[in-house]
DNA sequence: GATGAATGAGGATTCATTCAT
DNA sequence: TATGAATGAATCCTCATTCAT
């Protein structure tokens, strides 16, 4: 997971300034995904880096900043493992359902980018409704190319990303964040969502 | 929208304290959906209710007992509007698009629930989890019943509860909250993704 | 222990004004005597002695005032038990043993009086002053007395007098308020402070 | 007067750091000994010391620490001014005769002691406690010391250490604290003192 | 670059006291 | 008299940010 740059973040020029940037980086990870934004301090994200508060501001113009980053890291990355979880040859329902199976292996991984993305919905709402437009126009295009395909019905739109896009994050919130013993594992969950996705409920 | 009583939430013996407490819901309402819980201040709440800083002790021992009241109305106040919405005659399908269409409405007539409850998840995550685990049940049993009907499939379960109701809730945010002009209204959007609901996207 | 009247204290007319009063000044009693004058509340009283807050001010002009009642009853009380010890026949030395051993058993009885007073010395300096310069005044016509009787030093004054009340001062603290497991009982500290202050301590 | 140091109070580990941690220990004593506990302020300690609100918690966790660390200063401070007054080949007697007049020169020149002394027994009663029972076994031992060079009675033990402790603290209060025009020095207190101590009163 | 002390605005909370009923 | 709601001054403490070394 590579940092956002923006200017409000300065680029280290020495191996040793690098490595306190992914220090800090990953501490703020952390202390965010357990704190919250604002329960966080920056004095507990220096500290557990182990370096001094004030080097802080070597790398960081704000606390907003390192959140800022931070965002668009989880951000690019929840996008980078669900693209990494399909293969170009797979069929549009396919593909969906992989999405879907790689980004709840993700999410259990990585269960912070909830809190961390969530909050910045009050952090930075910029960055959160950025976050989750592009993710819908991505889905959008995808829905599109397989009504092209034919495997698609032809009015299908935006509602629909945006519902797909919903049910991906509720069952990740459920299945992977507040995952609990006997749940189905996220290939089971995958495989449900996708009949759903593809003909619904209706007998 | 009646306030949820608690123990950190004293109950006024007059009509006056009745109307205090109201006032300062209501201020709350409006100062958390507009500026987030930690950016709100007690002293802005109390400004808008047009009441003493002190009185707003005389109500709840916290700016977190407030929030929590709060959160329980909003999440009191959404079922109601899903309720409100349907008619007990309806069939399972059309039961689902009403509840979404009159949940549309109710969002885009009182924006800030979605930044109060959203935000609970960092406030008081408690109330948060038991919000969205409500309605999911909720839901479940209003499939399980269609299903019993023979309207819906036999094989849907709680995946497909979280599934929908992650449909609806990113629904709201994208047609309610972030309405665009031009966009679709609420009884479009929901028969869409009551569409989706019953018969999938695939062709 | 009737309470002090002053200017601050406003007389109750009715039979039922004098038992709100006796209530609050029993309460007061115990909330400053538990928890000091500056953690004690004006609100914890008033539900100690079951009365509505607004009450209080009908009886006390402030929370001071109730506090210096409250040590002028102490003082008085005090006074009044070394009093009660002692018989007018007895012998200046076998007076002060028994006024000493009257004081203690008070003490024990009566644990509250010790915060009470000192705690006089921060809220009302002047009662502070007045109570131990009165004390040590009576001491020493006691002395002075005894000196006339021949049974005392006639070069005795007001430096013994408060050497002699700072030693019954002491002893109550150690052995009626922080009284352990074992120690001497009153009448046994008494009769050693008496034989110190008869013959002093050298061999 | 160097600082009792426990957890509650941050080390400086620079020089600067050293001398603030100073000027606030002894603008925090003016500030006790002059207003008492509850009407001190951190604000007026720190404009006092000359230094910002914010650096009082650089120091210091809280009101209470600040207090905690000065009760152990002043008690220690005592403690060492009764044992600077005494040197090592005085006679029993003689030796409680200069603690004493050691003690009520120094209670002259620190008169805040007593205030903030007595106010640990609201702010911090352990301390308070631990005051008065160290300074208690401290006599009892130099009595036993006595007796056992056959200077004292062999009878005398806990009893009159607290009695003793508590002529001298008495003493301290009339002839140091409040002393008069007029009064008696230092000498003749301990003087008097001494007699008592040694003969007692009787004739 | 790194360090850690210094700064001060900002906000929650308490509670004695007043007041309308 | 009794009641309890209303008032707002007062103050502790937090912490992002700056700065001197």
């Amino acid at each position: 997971m590579s940092a956002g740059q923006q200017e409000s973040q300065k680029v280290p020029r020495t191996e040793r300034g690098r490595k306190t940037l992914r220090k800090l980086l990953d501490a703020a990870a952390s202390e965010f995904g357990e704190h919250g934004f604002h329960e966080a301090s920056i004095s507990s994200i220096t500290r557990r880096a182990g370096v001094a508060l004030g080097s802080f501001y070597t790398y960081f113009d704000s606390k907003d900043a390192i959140f800022r980053a931070l965002v668009q890291d989880m951000s690019e990355a929840v996008k980078v493992a669900a693209r990494d979880a399909i293969e170009p040859d797979m069929r549009p329902l396919e593909l969906e359902r992989a999405a879907l199976a790689g980004f709840l292996e993700f999410a259990a991984e990585h269960k912070e980018i909830y809190r961390i993305i969530d909050e910045a919905e009050f952090v930075d709402p910029r960055s959160y409704r950025d976050h989750y437009e592009t993710i819908a126009e991505r889905i959008r295009d995808r829905l599109r190319s397989g009504a092209e395909h034919g495997d698609f019905r032809d009015d299908i739109g935006e509602v629909e990303a945006w519902a797909l896009m919903g049910m991906n994050v509720f069952l990740g919130l459920r299945y992977a964040i507040w995952r609990r013993e006997g749940d189905p594992g996220s290939a089971e969950v995958a495989a449900s969502a996708n009949a759903l996705l593809a003909r619904g409920v209706a007998n």
